[in-house]
DNA sequence: TGTTCATAATAGCAATACTATTATTTAAAA
DNA sequence: TTTTAAATAATAGTATTGCTATTATGAACA
């Protein structure tokens, strides 16, 4: 199943590109599974190196720290759920299924067919939720944003706004509900998983059936079309 | 103008009650500005000791460590806002209006007149905007929300369900609906800020108007009142 | 007047976030 | 096939961070 795919990403993201070798790609694959384990805050370089057996020094040779691997995994995983909705609604016009597929796919990208074996994209789905906000609430935002470091949301969050404003060319906050169903995807997943009195939707073992439908309810009454 | 109000927050989150002594007070208001001024990452018991001309074995007989300090300035803001919005809808019985003042409370609630004279209401307001979500997106977050570290937001969230409950009763996610409206006002008062492209408003100074509006424009809209 | 309590002053230690240096392996070029 | 370059491993080291312990000072109170 491993199809040649290769998830573009911005070259200020990292210092050696590490989907180029091995020991890129493997620490690709150990700091998600790391991170999701014991947490971005628990992780670093010094445990990251002994769980892949490397050495510290090998992994600052291909990203400056980690502020900038959370980054990368981050990019990459919006990259990937663009990509999926690009394979989704091909040969799609209708904006209103277009929609749909969009959050479907917000919602069930980690149960993909893993398409790149050293990415788990449901951990890194787990990994997106519980540490994403951290990427970008930095005090270098602005610095980092106009060097371009967010484009894979920033895109993303236009490409949804473009079927927004197709399907109702009114609407006037399409970036602003776009980029709300991505957050509220993320959001109400950790809240039914943590802190449930904050939604009032439930997961059932990786069920998010529940997740869709409420995004769907509030995306299509607010462009007043259902 | 300081009345004495006296915000009350769970024993769990301080070792000692940082409102009861001038040290404490101190603790609060220094931390208040210096974590606005380098940032969650960069800020630390050590700066924050030298700032305000104290030694950082007396700022941790307060605080376990700087997430517990975060995450009670954060219960704080969200105590002082559910606080003003008892204030804004006394005697009110319309939930139609109740909202409306609801609204205006969250995105204004850093401009009220300042009653505690150790915290900068608005600086808070800022560093809830950028560093909020960090106080709950950490791999404890089971066992404190358990212990009731989160009780003042879920409160909260509560209290704002039951309002829209109360506008319309087939409403079926007042909760999500609550919890979205707080993530929403924080986060697109950010983007216009910082990540422009993710949102359709604009701030101009310290005039949240539009986002207020935009937040108007959704609660309603998804209500199906408007 | 003595006792208790909070704070200040100082020190110290283990872990973190990096950087530098050298040795070894690998892999491509001549 | 040898040379050379590049990537990685091994090791060490430094400055800062996160936190604890110890003692001294001063205020409060009984």
């Amino acid at each position: 199943m491993a199809i040649g795919i290769k998830i573009s990403l911005h070259e200020g993201l990292y210092l050696r590109d590490p989907q180029e070798t091995s020991l890129g790609k493997n620490i690709i694959k150990h700091s998600i599974i790391l991170i999701d384990e014991v947490g971005l805050e628990a992780f670093n370089f010094k445990k990251l190196a002994k769980q892949m057996g490397s050495t510290e020094a090998s992994v600052y040779r291909y990203f400056e720290n980690k502020h900038m691997l959370l980054l990368y995994l981050v990019s990459w995983y919006w990259e990937w759920v663009s990509f999926m909705i690009d394979m989704n609604t091909m040969n799609i016009n209708d904006p209103r299924q277009k929609l749909h597929i969009i959050i479907d796919t917000l919602v069930s990208a980690s149960r993909e067919n893993p398409a790149i074996d050293y990415v788990n994209e449901s951990i890194l789905h787990r990994i997106v939720i519980a540490e994403g906000t951290k990427a970008y609430h930095i005090k270098e935002v602005d610095k980092e944003n106009s060097e371009g470091f967010f484009l894979n949301y920033n895109n993303l969050s236009e490409k949804v706004a473009n079927v927004i404003s197709e399907l109702n060319p009114n609407f006037p906050y399409p970036h602003a509900l776009a980029s709300n169903l991505f957050e509220m995807a993320n959001n109400h997943i950790y809240f039914a998983l943590h802190l449930p009195e904050l939604t009032d939707v439930k997961i059932k073992g990786d069920n998010y059936k529940e997740v869709q439908e409420m995004l769907e309810y509030f995306a299509f009454k607010i462009l007043g079309c259902k």
